[in-house]
DNA sequence: TACTTGCTTGGAGTGCGCTCCAACCTTTTA
DNA sequence: TAAAAGGTTGGAGCGCACTCCAAGCAAGTA
């Protein structure tokens, strides 16, 4: 996300090292769970402060808020991880990391289908209930 | 579904009493799913032979189809008990079912609409990964 | 009769994505 | 200096939705 820019937060509010709770209100993700993703190797390197508390940057933020959505396509954590492993290795997995992409493209736009079809169903329930109003039916 | 009829299988592949595995091939469930399903209130009562194994019928599988809708959704399986348990209590239970499909319908458009929402940021990416194909961001 | 197939049950186990605990350390406030 | 707030770790626990196991019963075939 160095290139296209997170706009969630005012530029006035940046600043280059957060603490793990800063973190966490500003992604409304956990403590534990921000730990957790840097366990699994989900995260790129956190910095540390001297004392060895976490401090994370901008970039650190932007990742996560791109790991935001991945989640909220319904990806796996470890196809996550996985992504995060590619970019970790370096350029040479641009190819690799964009068809690990459209991939989840094409799954959210499957997702999206069947939820309209589901809707269909939905609308189809209500009407039923909306007119007919009695009997034993389902 | 006694008034909307299913119509996934042919007419002529009808017939009234199901085994448990006759089920499973049919909604792609498993015989293990299918007793749960039972076992948690998420089926109105199945007839049993006269030695007690299962014997469902086409009312059952057309349940069965609709609660495949619902889990579509991502509707919880609690959610759903709630819902089944509504329709074993009968007629006066109407309004409160169709308030239960509404808020369903409310969740479905809202997960569509996030899902449009993350595809437009993989689109952005995968134009990224397209055009720039180097540097070292995520 | 012996074997295979398919069903029954209560209860235990699994995989996922967190979520929390205990014990301890550092920093800030009173 | 004392207390409170917030950070660290490895590992255990949780809720969901299954998924499977063991032991046993019933029906069909050689």
């Amino acid at each position: 996300m160095s290139v296209i820019e997170s706009t969630t937060r005012p530029p006035a509010a940046r600043k280059d090292r957060y603490t793990i709770s800063e973190v966490a209100a500003l992604t409304g993700l956990t403590a534990h769970t921000l730990r957790w993703y840097e366990r699994i190797g989900l995260m790129p390197h956190v910095d540390r402060s001297h004392t060895g508390q976490r401090r994370f940057t901008e970039r650190d933020l932007s990742w996560l808020d791109f790991v935001g959505k991945l989640r909220l396509t319904g990806m796996p954590v470890a196809d996550m991880v996985r992504y995060a492993g590619l970019v970790r290795e370096g350029e040479h997995t641009h190819g690799e990391r964009r068809a690990l992409l459209e991939a989840t493209r094409r799954d959210v736009l499957a997702r999206i289908e069947e939820l309209r079809s589901t809707l269909a169903v939905l609308d189809l329930k209500i009407d039923h209930y909306g007119t007919i109003c009695g009997g034993t039916s389902s």
